[in-house]
DNA sequence: ATCCTGAAAATGTGATCACAAAAATAATTA
DNA sequence: TAATTATTTTTGTGATCACATTTTCAGGAT
């Protein structure tokens, strides 16, 4: 297993070994510095971040249930691969699943919440102009986040984070092969349509900003990556 | 902890010990056996169910990453209260989901299933006449899920579970301070609609099973059958 | 060379133990 | 009697160990 995949990560004062774990292996996965098809072993991470097994095997079981990760019938644990057709699925998902969220948050967003939208989406635009991949990624996700989590009630936010752990490692080889991840911005949109507090142009921003986006990648240009990627 | 809410189950050779208290505890859940609020203890559990803490440590962790279950910052661990603006959150987000889940569905079916989905909807309809709430639940819960399985890339049935999930508590209250659920039935109409091949009719089926079956609770109805059972 | 076979190493699993923190109970004080 | 402190018990956590299964690999047979 990479040890260079599993980079030491800030640990908090007072959090358990295996939300370390958790967090650890999240992270790695979420940018997709995991191979699909590798196959982790309990031991071999425990070791890699000093640890034992039983926590290990604890954070190894959440993100299996977070979709993150697969247990084989030889009970061996990797990164699921990725095909064309699941690539379809999770993208329409993500696509309904924002909506959703983006409406539901509509009536709780404060001008307050709309600012900091405004200053993420600018920070990802200095990220992209760059050309700092990983970062843009993150503040993506951070704009989304802080978008959805307006919604003091959280019951979507734990599906949507776990659509995008299960893209995440189709990213990692998208930003292999392709020289430059080319982003597509709605967010400019959405926070207008965020002032006027109009849900349904909220909702067509974000769904414009997901199929435009990540969803924007032809059938043909996916299963051309992935064959190149060796899965 | 009460014994009675853990009911043995089948344990199909081979299955591991983690897997089988992962299984019995989800089910106690969905079907509301255990009270909201109530903490449950990995001692107790494992005890109940002759194992060692460790097995059940890790079935807890996956309950919760699935939503079924909370953990405080005591790390004590509970299944959550259901509050009103918590389920009518619960019940748009499972209306959404399970329309998406349909009309991704509807390209894969087979008039084999469809056979299936009418033998499920009779025996639900035999369920219901003759008061068997618990039966009738899960079948209700079969024939959806036969539906959306139909699609054989599955990356939504895990997420439409987890709002099972966590709705089955508030089905525990409602079933013992309502005499006798009252299902409605918008499956044949489903079926017609799958029949015919026809997303939109399926969508809409779907759709209206939902807010007129549990999405059917008033508001005000939820907050007193929350205050009856003292949430 | 290819396929089989058996030994050795690696791996997942679950029980047990020690430790620290939290909760419950008993004892003490105002 | 009520509030506070001290003690005991309960509980979550993680390391370690033993066992069974799987994987890996070396050596031999066809």
């Amino acid at each position: 297993m990479g040890n260079l995949a599993l980079e030491p990560l800030d640990r908090p004062e007072g959090m358990t070994t295996h939300e370390y774990a958790h967090r650890r292996l999240r992270q790695a996965i979420m940018v997709g510095s995991i191979r699909p098809g590798e196959s982790l072993t309990i031991r071999g991470i425990a070791e890699a971040m000093e640890s034992s097994p039983t926590p290990v095997r604890e954070a190894l079981r959440r993100l299996s249930s977070e979709g993150a990760l697969r247990v084989l019938d030889n009970r061996r644990i990797m990164v699921p691969r990725m095909t064309a057709d699941r690539f379809s699925e999770l993208v329409s998902l993500r696509a309904v699943l924002e909506q959703h969220a983006a409406r539901r948050a509509v009536p709780h967003i404060t001008e307050r919440r709309i600012d900091r939208l405004e200053e993420i989406d600018r920070a990802q635009d200095e990220a992209i102009a760059r050309k700092d991949n990983a970062t843009a990624l993150l503040l993506n996700q951070e704009f989304h986040r802080t978008l959805y989590t307006a919604n003091p009630e959280q019951v979507i936010m734990p599906m949507v984070e776990s659509v995008w752990l299960q893209l995440g490692p189709f990213l990692g080889i998208a930003m292999e092969h392709v020289a430059q991840l080319y982003f597509v911005d709605r967010h400019h949109e959405a926070i207008a349509a965020l002032r006027k507090r109009d849900e349904n142009a909220v909702a067509a921003a974000i769904k414009a900003d997901i199929s435009e986006g990540i969803g924007g990648f032809e059938r043909a240009a996916i299963e051309n990556l992935l064959r190149l990627a060796g899965q």
